[in-house]
DNA sequence: TGACAGACCACACATTTGTGTGGTATATAT
DNA sequence: ATATATACCACACAAATGTGTGGTCTGTCA
């Protein structure tokens, strides 16, 4: 018996194009999955675009031009990978643990009018792994919890990124590192890390 | 003399919700945006389109539906804030410093194909600023230079994300954290640190 | 020996979408 | 007073794009 792929290699190399013209932005016409791989009758891109669907890897809005949307099982993904296989020449990527959505990964359905973004200066938070140059997603909120790390305006105009800490019930900032002291002024919350992004 | 503003109101509408629909996958139609503005003729949003074309901030290509491209100086960016201002209710924009772009902030233009991601599990890099439960976006490559962070296969076919160290001309990998030992078995660099992305 | 799926093509047709010309009206600049 | 820009609308038309029907050929499954 054998082995039932669950793409043939057409339908992967259509998917593959959709793929990459999706992370491009724009999503291609049925014409133009065509006359990449070689395909003369649009009749041809719909049967595979048929089978795509029936899969369940991509959704489609009648006739609107473009309308090609991968689902959740088909969008653009990085694989996290475990152990790899020593033998293979290549990546065995028969051993992924899973995906890491490339989109909502970092920003994902976020409106990005909450959003912002700080640029660390210093090495206040290091301890909680957060170094000079990284950059600090934050989401825009009055408030947060106990433990939470937060950007807070202080009372010379500054911006910090502090731990929010609770003791005796009066909040106050702390520093990842043993070199900086707490901060017990004054200060305003003004939104809550949500993601920490490095580039090397 | 009046304040001349770059966009005048209804553009920036105009802009927003092509900025809108970019993000959420599919770039607008002539009538889309038209509908959406409450315009009843698609003259005049050419006529929006015109303008902002001529102010730099958007592309198209011709003949081609949805081909709206948004220009770097229009693409989804998220705002770098320095100082914020006290006196103000919300966070002064004005300060902005510069800006993220949403989009390239991490996977830019890579290829996907030579891209994965790690999950780090415990703590061997925990003073360079890694933790556990990271997602450690590698590069692939079969080689690196020296200091620069590397995923390395090693001979029990694991995985593991450690600095590449060359002391008197041979490589071994070092980790970022005092109890842990360097390693100098075997190993086999498949690619290069790029990017850390953390989760809150 | 069907039955059926994969892999195609040819075309006609319907819609959607982009283009272009020509208006109207208001406000500001010179 | 006359441009010039903003701010629209109405249409006609053309090009792009999606839909649908009806094939052919090949291989596999039962």
């Amino acid at each position: 018996m054998k082995e039932k792929p669950f793409l043939t290699p057409k339908q992967e190399q259509v998917l593959n194009f959709i793929r990459k013209r999706v992370g491009e932005r724009l999503p291609p016409t049925i014409r133009e999955i065509g006359e990449e791989l070689g395909f003369k009758s649009t009749g041809t891109v719909r049967d595979y675009l048929k089978a795509l669907m029936q899969k369940g890897l991509v959704k489609r809005m009648n006739n609107k031009s473009r309308a090609i949307e991968l689902t959740e099982r088909a969008s653009i993904k990085i694989p996290i990978i475990g152990t790899i296989n020593a033998g293979k020449p290549n990546l065995a990527y028969e051993e992924i643990q899973g995906y890491v959505d490339a989109d909502d990964l970092f920003l994902g359905r976020l409106g990005f009018d909450d959003v912002f973004a700080l640029r660390i200066k210093g090495d206040s938070m290091i301890d909680a792994g957060i170094l000079n140059g990284d950059i600090a997603v934050i989401k825009k909120r009055p408030n947060a919890d106990n433990n939470d790390i937060v950007a807070a305006l202080l009372d010379n105009n500054e911006v910090t990124l502090k731990r929010l800490s609770s003791k005796s019930g009066k909040f106050h900032l702390e520093a990842a590192n043993a070199n900086y002291a707490p901060i017990f002024e004054e200060f305003k919350v003004i939104g809550k890390l949500i993601t920490v992004i490095r580039k090397y």
